[in-house]
DNA sequence: TGTGATTTTTAGTATAAGCGAAATAAGCTC
DNA sequence: GAGCTTATTTCGCTTATACTAAAAATCACA
């Protein structure tokens, strides 16, 4: 009779699938799929099976995933509604920014048709998820920036648009030099042949590897 | 890896029986708890023997169950969260009264041991659910009224204590009647022999079922 | 093109949760 | 206590979700 929660495990494989290939722009393989959701690709394996029986997915001869129509709205509710709820999390319940990506993804399961428009009231319409990502549905919402901070030549300097918000720790790096979303990063020292580039957030110099490079999105070089 | 939604079903029974025990004083008995949860009986055995076997609730030889000391703990905090929820539903996100026991429903299983404290704080540590329960954990909570309606002499008025909430359209009602915890209400005719009472609240009588009656527990009768 | 490495699938196992149907057990009423 | 009614359990089946181990397919690149 009452509410339930439901459809936990495929809604979060579905997220999962929409983060990889639209904020990310890369090909969503049931191995990357796996690493993400932390299960087994066995059972990537089975979950696909079921997600496309269910019309929610397509697999291509390269076994690259996409979202169908229906998949694609479904997919685009939950991240809404976990953006949503790393907003109310930071926002309204004062939790710790390194902690929202985490916590919301217990949240978002919690949203419904009823409560999620009064929550977006109570945030005031929010556009922009703590990490920096844009809040899809209902309008249309803002375009993701491709670049990182590897686009840029040595000297300049452009907004953080966006940074990676999957790994609780890596939140914490950014916490202490303060790299959050619209800070100005400056580009310092180029030395990727030793797999690490410096940079300068808040008037002190970092150094970080490439791989964490990747995972900072700028806008608005100069 | 990340965080997730974990035991719902389970949880719900133990909350189910809690509930039955606790609030209402009665047996718990798998008939009223297959009721409560909406799943038919056969289902209701195989998730007591589940939570049997997890030493969280004892049946005696009546078949009555009670939680066990593990079992309560849980109970108790799953309950907790969920009367916090409908706090948090109706005093901060502006629901509507009556579909705030749904709704929580599926808020409880996201609240978590770091974001219920923050929750618990911005509604500034509420005792009673909207519906008047109290809201058990940590502090000794309120204790509960075994009074209702039907306990009361003609022309006695009472303070309505707390209501029961697992019924939309009867919250409805209560509702349209203006009848919440703390409202006045006086029992103006008692007709038992036709499955009736006579009842005034805000100044407007009403009749009501007898079943329902027992539905309203009260204090302070004068 | 071959061949090791990686990825994906298959096969088999387990558990939680549900269901309906049928068998039992318990309660009640006369 | 017999017999009817209600409650509870058992049985057999289903589905989702996960696992391991092993096989099969694909990739990468020398």
């Amino acid at each position: 009779m009452p509410k339930q929660v439901t459809n936990v495990a495929s809604d979060d494989a579905l997220t999962t699938i929409y983060r990889i290939t639209n904020d990310e722009n890369e090909e969503a393989k049931a191995a990357r799929i796996s690493e993400r959701l932390g299960i087994r690709a066995a059972s990537v394996s089975g979950m696909l099976a079921r997600l496309k029986r269910d019309r929610l997915i397509l697999i291509d001869k390269k076994k690259n995933v996409t979202l169908t129509k229906t998949g694609l709205i479904r997919a685009t509710q939950m991240v809404r509604r976990h953006r949503i709820a790393e907003c109310l999390l930071v926002n309204k319940f004062n939790l710790e920014w390194w902690r929202a990506y985490e916590e919301a993804h217990l949240f978002e399961h919690a949203f419904s048709e009823v409560t999620t428009p009064l929550i977006v009231k109570l945030l005031n319409n929010p556009m922009r998820s703590p990490f920096g990502y844009p809040i899809p549905g209902i309008s249309k919402s803002l375009k993701l920036s491709r670049e990182t901070i590897l686009d840029m030549d040595e000297g300049q300097s452009a907004l953080v648009e966006r940074v990676f918000e999957e790994d609780e720790k890596l939140l914490q790096f950014f916490q202490e030099i303060q790299l959050f979303p619209d800070a100005t990063i400056k580009l310092v020292k180029k030395t990727q042949f030793v797999g690490t580039i410096s940079i300068s957030v808040a008037g002190k110099n970092t150094v970080i590897g490439v791989d964490i490079a990747k995972k900072i999105w700028i806008k608005n070089i100069k």
